[in-house]
RNA sequence: GGCGACAUAGCCAAGAGGUAAGGCAGAGGUCUGCAAAACCUUUAUCCCCAGUUCGAUUCUGGGUGUCGCCUCCA
């Protein structure tokens, strides 16, 4: 059973697809104007990680994540640069798609753009405008808060709290102070399309609206983004769909991540201080920034800094590190099944359900890898008592375990199968008279070793070294590898 | 000012009404060269006060602190 924390109801629910084997998600997705930060990686990296969870957990998944590509903020760079509003839009989506393929974020299966659903848009606009929902003033169209009787409940406030607070510029064209635009009349140098109340453009709100209803109906179950969002954005949203379809709830699941912070700030492009997830890139491997963002429970708040990233680094060289043993010990002619062997595959057996039971809890990505490490340790063990004893690998065993390991590596999305066909490739396409002449130099140092003639044995290890070649001792003899930079 | 979240070891981070997973760092060890690497072992009574309870860090109330939203924001 499935339970994930509801920010409608704050707290807990059993999660039931509205349609049994079939889940449909819309994840509120970028404003294309700027390389994306390391905070906008976090909700489609959490969201990945759902999704691979609830497929591998046999639903049908239909996941939809828009672009905003109509807005201020892309207009304003777009005037900054000279260049058309499309192309900023164009280039950005581009810059998201190349970083968040790096992260391994599997590609939605639809990406709608705000550019491309404008009549959709327009038609939600006038069935709100019809219903008594919204109001015309000199061709711009906005919300009446007070007609939607659920306007708040999202957020937790009351609409009278909210207009007492109210800090927003006041508009007396309005009939309320906490009306929002769904229809921004035309200004000059702007993008703008034709429509029943004069030329104009989408406001920031009705896009979501509209579009996740055409692709996933008017009643969906879940919907995602941070949880800067909740007020006003998901608030208005709701506003916008239920009363425009009729339909309650609009969606069934609402689920907010916390934000990344810089020094226990959040990092935001106004506050200045963010770091776009390529520059991330240009120091740590996509897996680590990934397992750094999944290491911590998505609705946590997550303090950014190269400490932290550091030490999901040396925390996943571990991981790799047991994937790398796992592997070996796999290869090794297979021997008969042996009392530790299956001593392992229980406890595998045994580590997948409880990773599965993390997950189940509201997608408790930091339990269920810890259950990555316990592996990992009972791998180890076994692989001491099988040199302390002399046996050979349990095959069947060790084939258990893998597919349990990979299994976790599959939700998790690191330390997957295609990491190591990389690898193969690297070392294929290295010379192997290098190897040979590597191999020859470890081995002069064994014996240096032996003869206890440590100076040379320290010299050959230096010469390595320059030769950008890591030397690891292990009980099996010397291990090296390459490294790259 | 209104609303909300959080407060667990040096750092990060799970968690359940019955005496605290995991990771990083540290310490000791496997190691008979120093170091590195690897692995093993080891390191906390859970912000404060009161209440409920046989028993709370986990529930309730109060306090303190931090953060977020209320304006564009993942």
């Amino acid at each position: 059973m499935i339970r994930v924390y509801n920010t409608l109801t704050k707290g807990k629910e059993e999660f039931k697809p509205l349609e049994a084997e079939k889940v449909r998600i819309y994840v509120c997705g970028v404003t294309p104007y700027n390389h994306p930060h390391i905070g906008n990686a976090r909700p489609f990296v959490t969201w990945d990680v759902i999704r691979r969870f609830l497929e591998s957990e046999g639903y049908d998944v239909l996941h939809v994540q828009n672009f905003t590509d109509v807005d201020d903020k892309i207009i304003n760079a777009a005037n900054k640069e000279g260049i058309s509003w499309a192309e900023i839009g164009e280039r950005y989506i581009a810059a998201y798609f190349e970083v968040m393929d790096k992260l391994k974020v599997r590609r939605a299966h639809i990406y709608p753009r705000v550019s491309a659903h404008i009549t959709d848009i327009i038609k939600t606009v006038a069935t709100l405008v019809e219903k008594g929902f919204a109001y015309a003033v000199d061709g711009d169209v906005y919300y009446r808060v007070e007609k939607f009787p659920h306007y708040g409940e999202l957020s937790g406030r009351k609409l009278d709290d909210m207009m007492a607070g109210a800090r927003v510029d006041v508009d007396d064209r309005k009939s309320n102070p906490m009306d929002f635009a769904l229809w921004k009349a035309a200004k000059p140098g702007e993008p703008a399309w034709p429509s029943p109340w004069g030329p104009g453009r989408p406001g920031w709100h009705i896009e979501c609206s509209a579009m996740s209803m055409k692709y996933l109906g008017a009643s969906f179950d879940f919907h995602g983004g941070g949880s800067d969002l909740i007020f006003p954005h998901h608030e208005n949203e709701i506003a916008q769909s239920e009363g425009c379809s009729g339909c309650h709830p609009f969606v069934r699941y609402w689920l907010h991540n916390g934000f990344i912070t810089v020094n226990e700030e959040k990092m935001s492009k106004s506050l200045g201080n963010f770091f776009t997830v390529k520059d991330i890139l240009e120091h740590y491997e996509p897996e680590v920034l990934r397992f750094f963002i999944v290491s911590t429970h998505y609705r946590s708040p997550l303090d950014f800094s190269d400490q932290r990233l550091t030490e999901a680094q040396k925390s996943l060289a571990r991981l790799a590190k047991a994937k790398k043993l796992l592997d070996e010990l796999s290869l090794v002619p297979g021997g008969g099944p042996t009392e530790a062997g299956r001593t392992l595959a229980t406890q595998a057996l045994a580590l997948k359900e409880n990773f599965k039971e993390a997950m189940e809890d509201d997608f408790n990505t930091a339990l269920a890898i810890s259950y990555m490490f316990a592996l990992a340790r009972d791998l180890v063990t076994y692989a001491k008592t099988l040199q302390a004893e002399g046996q050979a690998p349990d095959g069947k065993a060790l084939a258990v375990t893998k597919k349990v390991f990979a299994y976790m590596c599959s939700i998790i999305g690191i330390l997957e199968e295609e990491a190591v066909a990389a690898q193969t490739v690297q070392e294929e396409s290295g010379p192997s008279k290098e190897a040979d002449l590597v191999q020859l130099i470890i081995d002069l140092r064994q014996e240096a070793r032996k003869e206890k003639n440590y100076a040379l044995a320290d010299k050959l290890r230096s010469a390595l070294a320059a030769l950008g070649i890591v030397l690891q001792d292990t009980p099996q003899g010397a291990v090296w590898s390459k490294e790259n930079k």
